[in-house]
DNA sequence: GCTTCTTATAGGACACATCCTATATATTAC
DNA sequence: GTAATATATAGGATGTGTCCTATAAGAAGC
């Protein structure tokens, strides 16, 4: 499963507790696999289950106390397996597609403004990728060497990239319905 | 949810069974939105309990009998209505992108193997869109009018195109472990 | 004659993810 | 003073999808 082994990467560079691996989801591979709170901490529960994790409760004066996490060596071993291992290829779901597959229900000026809107969510999206920082610097708390840094941003530059091809794809559609390329029956 | 949807929408062109429905799914749009047989059949109950859809058993005399399916006209109306809805733009969700990430943990050699090996899955997949033809005479059961197959060709225009432009930037990345640009530490 | 395939429908069990809620304490904002 | 926010963990309910199995009968292969 794709989120205990997602945690494993994470475990294996810092000691973490569920409370601190939730930011770490927010702020760096949210945007191919987000993770729920909840989600986090019963995958920690089942990697301890599996003797790939191990738990250390920490006691703290002023706030609750925070169940902090490693992997075992089994852990680390099981992190190298799946990196290396072929990934049966995840169906991509989009029901942007299924939109696009039965637009000839619609006619042709509701076509173009189903295609402007999720043009105008691309780009949002793009500026979103532009506004994250690409400075080392930013990640200091996160990220401990310039390799790990490197397929960070990596990730980053993949995502990015993706959504401008898309983009390029719908506003070139934009212009065939403009240009009445579309059948129109 | 989008298997309605999608479900209502071939509905909206003819009559269909569960069993009908499954073979459609499976040459049409299983590349962007894959559907279990067992599903259909459950989502075909919820789409007339809903009174988006109506049932009518067919008998067979050589055959188990069929029930079919078609689209009420609520579930008309709701198709419409959700073709021009403005979708919860849905989190992709990509194990491979884990893989990247984590990367650092790899030596560059299995680095570049993990790369070969997903631009490897990718050409057999551009392959796999190569050979799916082209031609409307091929649809004939089950496309109605050249504005229909005008939409299901671009949805496979576009899955190819992101294909490529994924395969473009592995190639590409390859390129730069092969060239030393990957830091080491 | 036996097995397998095709047509046809459907439920049980399970996995994974999401949403909402509960609990507890300290700080910060208005 | 009161409300909201931050730190910290976790369970219940629900939604969605997958896998496996059951049922039933004719057709096709060996």
């Amino acid at each position: 499963m794709s989120l205990e082994h997602a945690i494993l990467g994470f475990l294996s560079s810092q000691p973490l507790s569920g409370y601190d691996l939730k930011k770490i989801f927010d702020t760096s591979v949210s945007h191919f696999w987000p993770a729920d709170q909840s989600q986090i901490y019963r995958t920690l529960g089942r990697l301890v289950d599996n003797g790939w994790a191990e738990m250390e409760v920490v006691n703290q004066s002023d706030r609750p106390d925070r169940k902090v996490y490693g992997p075992t060596p089994a852990g680390r071993t099981e992190l190298l397996r799946w990196l290396e291992a072929e990934l049966p290829l995840a169906p991509t779901r989009s029901p942007e597609m299924i939109q696009v597959f039965f637009a000839s229900r619609l006619a042709d000026d509701q076509v173009l403004a189903m295609f402007e809107r999720v043009a105008a969510q691309m780009r949002s999206g793009l500026a979103a990728y532009d506004a994250i920082p690409q400075d080392i610097t930013a990640y200091e708390n996160y990220t401990h060497s310039p390799r790990e840094f490197y397929f960070w941003m990596l990730t980053l530059e993949i995502g990015k990239m993706q959504l401008r091809a898309n983009l390029d794809w719908i506003e070139n559609m934009i212009q065939r319905i403009r240009d009445g390329e579309v059948p129109q029956s």
